[in-house]
DNA sequence: GAACGGTACTAGAACACATGGTACAGTGTG
DNA sequence: CACACTGTACCATGTGTTCTAGTACCGTTC
């Protein structure tokens, strides 16, 4: 499991992986029902505290992205979201919603956006069309 | 100048006010060299520290989102991003990309998320084109 | 000059982050 | 069964951020 920690980042160590993990799999690069590294041997190949793996762990699962199995191990959740439609519309709105105010100020038009979201879209439209 | 705070809220109160007038500025609601509220009207205004907007206003002028001019007060700036066009395009690349996983992760089809974000750019399209 | 701006300190409380260590319970395998 | 490995749950500690509180200084405006 590839996974790249950047100590000077800003954004917390366990955030990052949350994230890294969250991209290998929307990429495919980790499968459903795959076994992730175990706590102890991602926090060995980090550098980092056990602790801290952990705490992303419990962060993954809480958010449906992981199922966690005492004594066996970390697993990649079949279906993901536990949220209820209204939730999941309503963050895709504030998503959505701040990709665009935040590159309105990085002085990009409307058509900029769109063509750099249509881009990203694009990049695996030859795939299944189920991982973007 | 209207702004809502959420002490509920798990993200800082300086940031909130950071996006409050990114948001007021993109949507138009603020127009360029206008004057924002000041420091200590503000604080009296949402109930919390004057160091706090001070705090917000100061990532503002930073960001090139506002100008602060002492004994005058904060203005919306007139342009606004003082980044390269290299760190443009890669934050705008991490922006969409964080879009996107996330989106996936609350089980978003790619065409949801396309949908979802030209339905916000085409809300404006009948203005001047120029505020998202 | 007076009132109102931003700016800059200091100090402290509360919290988040990360580390270090220990211990316990469930799983899989030889 | 015994053993190694897994997640889980604590505790304690150090560090940094967030927010509050108070004070003070300097520039702008009228």
């Amino acid at each position: 499991m590839f996974l790249r920690i950047q100590p000077s980042s800003s954004d917390p160590l366990f955030e990052q992986i949350v994230f890294g993990v969250k991209r290998a799999v929307a990429s495919g690069e980790l499968a459903a029902g795959e076994r992730l590294d175990s706590v102890r041997d991602l926090a060995k190949q980090l550098a980092i505290n056990p602790n801290t793996v952990a705490k992303a762990y419990a962060e993954l699962e809480s958010q449906g992205v992981i199922v966690r199995r005492q004594g066996a191990g970390c697993f990649v959740a079949e279906r993901s979201s536990p949220l209820s439609d209204r939730e999941r519309n309503k963050r895709l709105s504030q998503l959505v919603e701040r990709l665009v105010i935040e590159a309105f100020h990085l002085d990009f038009s409307p058509p900029e956006i769109r063509a750099a979201v249509l881009a990203r879209l694009d990049l695996h439209a030859s795939d299944q069309g189920t991982s973007p």
